[in-house]
DNA sequence: TTGGGTGCAAACTCTTTGCAGCGTT
DNA sequence: AACGCTGCAAAGAGTTTGCACCCAA
């Protein structure tokens, strides 16, 4: 489901931006980290070099293409980014081994529709981030 | 529900903390401005000028203690913070007129459970943050 | 060819820390 | 009297911005 570099560059062109190297090169490196990471963490992911400032117009142009999203998770102060999932999910995040992980099902769409409804709350996006303990680290 | 000065400086006793005028002012604003400020602005709700340093040891105490809660909401970089509440809660954000609403509901006491017995996650925190328009803004 | 995008460096915001002296216990 | 806490200033992390040059369209 993740845009290849072929689909991004449509996209780009699409919505007038222009395909660039560095621009294709962050978005291979944030699908190949498999999501979360941090601007840090992809710039050494990233074969060739990209300047950090770099790095941060082109997540802020993919989120705003809706091609990646951003949260927070974790003790850390750095923002974390991986490709925008087209299904519903939240994070689970650990707190001792720092494991992130998806947690798919239909709660944050409910969450979505009963504010719609119930409450005239026209949703743009639910953030929902839990943390704990995983089962392995539970012992 | 919010704890007095006097309350606060029992607490801060009990586990071994003293009890300080920088202290007090910072619960007694933090109180006053009924949640989600930021230390910049808890800084201007003060009447007695304390040190930000001292703001943001204070409330990290706070924290601990389990007096007080950090979220990062909006826009905005910086973090909010607000007495902790015994309910349970999220947060409804207005992206028009930047308002931030709690929607109390048993949802994240429900989360918690779920995943604590179906899927062996000890939750310790769940942060809730919804973005949308509110009903006063859609018109 | 042209103006959007990039790299570089500096600036900026939020937060933390080191330290000398003050004030609570 | 002792030492935890504070204010001050400086440092630190993450992110943004100004600008001259470059390259995609």
């Amino acid at each position: 489901m993740d845009l290849t570099t072929v689909e991004l560059d449509r996209t780009l062109r699409e919505r007038g931006y222009r395909a660039t190297v560095p621009r294709r090169a962050v978005w291979q490196a944030l699908v190949e980290a498999q999501g979360h990471v941090t601007v840090e963490e992809l710039a050494e992911l990233l074969v060739d070099d990209v300047d950090q400032a770099s790095i941060y117009r082109a997540l802020a142009l993919f989120e705003e293409l809706g091609l990646a999203r951003m949260s927070r998770l974790g003790d850390s102060d750095a923002s974390r980014w991986e490709p925008a999932h087209p299904d519903e999910h939240f994070h689970l995040v650990c707190t001792d081994c720092g494991r992130i992980d998806h947690h798919v099902g239909s709660l944050v769409a409910d969450i979505s529709q009963h504010l719609d409804r119930d409450h005239g709350f026209e949703v743009q996006r639910v953030e929902l981030v839990v943390d704990g303990r995983c089962q392995r680290c539970r012992g």
